[in-house]
DNA sequence: TATGAATGAGTATTCATTCAT
DNA sequence: AATGAATGAATACTCATTCAT
């Protein structure tokens, strides 16, 4: 009769009421990557996730804001994940520039669906959470352009280069190539992925020396 | 059983309807690409293409069906520009890799609501029509490839460098470049898009006397 | 040019009129005894009869006018049937019942579509042609009862036999036991049916000696 | 996977549910009978039943899956009424024929609509749910056929009459009777339809004394 | 906390009918 | 006499949301 007694009975509640939460999570996101926001029902995702479909609407109140708090929650992720990706101000800025591309292939590696959802809404410029898709992008470009600015700034970079075209032009080509490589090759190792990226950057580089990678 | 042999013989398709479905294909893509294809009521594509609701069912069959011939329709006038951007095979294959980026980039400026509806379902795995994306995603990117073959069989390109994985990348690149345009500076004139992307381009290929255009 | 030269081109006009007429009448009888009226559409019609949709309005005037007429079409023939089945007045009233009986099995086995469409009609009150349908059971089951009130009149039948209530009898046996041999074993002969149903029959007759009901 | 688990184990379909079901075989029931599944809406049906449209495809999925299970739901009906009609193996055959037929008549009286929606269902072939029509007419007819089996076997039914026919012929002629009944003279007591049909099918019995046909 | 039966506004789809050719 | 593209009212169906338990 009591229910309670299915889940561990020393767990304080918030526990179960966050284990619940992340399951949804990670139903949708699964979901609403491979059919999109429209084609994907609430009814789904609870199912999915194991629950009754009433346990969303109780979580996140309706199904809009259950995918806005999947974006903040995979902003969080992403944001952390290049932030740990160049923590050193003093290092050189074309292995920066590097270890950026390095953490967004790792990170599509890691959070597929997440990446996917993010580029299927990238090109909508009429919807509710818009506004919340292009931050992302910004987000994500403004780093990439930070180090170009760092190479430019060191004379490390072709100086007719538009930065700001250029940091969105390595944005695309890194989830381009990213996520065909999770369609198409999900066996190959990220390293090789990776090892393409650093070689077509580098061309960019100081064209003097620049064929650089031993 | 061959009603045909009454009325005249190999008549094709009548222009009123071949008509009809292109105002159709110009609502839908409009529509859909602000909107995304669960958000666009086939109401609003017969409203705006000026035709009853039944238009739609009697010239497609129902609403994906026409979606699917949309992306068709769509493969159709990408490949056709891409083709024609180097028709000469006796070119400086250098220049014809850039005569692709260019006409990639005039396409997307000329048909931007196609291209960002392309590119929104670029990612989904489970719909209905991934099959023809797919296709029209491998015929654009062959294009790039066969130029960067060709510049690789002749020395041209970085002999490490994946021609495959590097095609994505070029493709990805070109995309998220010239929509970044359409959104954010849509009255900066094409050819400082296309100069960037040759830039960068031109960075990769045969490294010694590459700083090339002028 | 001449459409025309696709018929003989000296028969009057009116005999393509009434062939086409005929094939609208033939399709539409299978397709709406197998699926009903409602789920048959007239673009399955037209189809099926190999003519265009349009030409059921401008032959019929519409779906139900054309139901209609394919009604008395019917009534016509069974009619016509059953009057040449006993057109003896002075023979033997057994042997005119047995005869109305074997018309009605023969009637079925030439006419099952037409059948199996009135008889599917003939249990619903609140439709449009309802009344067209309950003259044609009233008038075949009329024939009937008119034998068994010709038996009663000299003492061949239980005098404490409703005739009225008998002949609804007779002729519900008759199309029940005909549409199951059509459709469970077509191939039995005619002749297997119309006996069995006159051997019942036969129980029916000379009062005196049959064992009655205390 | 099984969340089942978490729920009250092995709970059976809710009452509430069973009785929202219930309430719309009902609806269902009446307005098919009188005007045809096809010029029924599920609307109506939905109206009648004093639900909301929704609440027809949570519980059944469709109008058809519903018209399928009223006519499952019917199934149960009639053949519990047939099978308690004539209990007792070890009575006179001859009884438990007539009182079989009494129940027929009983039931078509107390269920006439869904014996209408049955009648109109059962000659067309090409319907979704034809089988579970089939199903039904055959499991009535069988009741029959086993009574003029028994009869046979004791010798009580003229030896040259084949019992298949004959079980359909009755049903047809039960049928027939009963739905003349109460279309036209509703008013009419059930025990005169009852006795009529009794006497015609004694007509039957007691091969030595009746008139065969030569 | 969680459930799932019920809801009804919103949408896709059907199809008898019209009419210019 | 016939055609078939177009129509739009009618209808089946979907699914986010509510709420009593």
């Amino acid at each position: 009769m009591d229910r309670m007694s299915v889940s561990t009975p020393d767990r304080p509640v918030s526990n179960r009421r966050e284990a619940t939460r992340r399951r949804l999570f990670e139903a949708a996101v699964t979901l609403i990557s491979e059919q999109g926001y429209g084609a994907t029902t609430v009814d789904e995702i609870a199912e999915r996730a194991g629950v009754a479909k009433g346990t969303v609407y109780y979580n996140f109140g309706g199904k809009s804001e259950l995918y806005t708090a999947l974006m903040e929650w995979g902003i969080t992720r992403l944001a952390d994940t290049l932030k740990e990706a160049a923590p050193d101000p003093d290092a050189d800025p074309a292995e920066a520039l590097t270890a950026v591309l390095r953490a967004g292939v790792e990170f599509i590696g890691a959070h597929e669906a997440l990446a996917r959802l993010l580029m299927a809404e990238a090109w909508r410029t009429n919807r509710t959470w818009y506004t919340t898709v292009r931050q992302i992008r910004t987000e994500a470009i403004g780093v990439v352009t930070a180090r170009l600015d760092a190479l430019a700034a060191i004379g490390r970079l072709r100086p007719d280069l538009d930065t700001g075209l250029a940091g969105s032009a390595l944005f695309g080509m890194v989830v381009t190539v990213a996520l065909d490589w999770r369609t198409l090759q999900p066996d190959r190792p990220a390293e090789e992925v990776h090892a393409t990226l650093t070689r077509m950057v580098h061309g960019l580089l100081g064209t003097s020396d620049s064929p650089a990678d031993p």
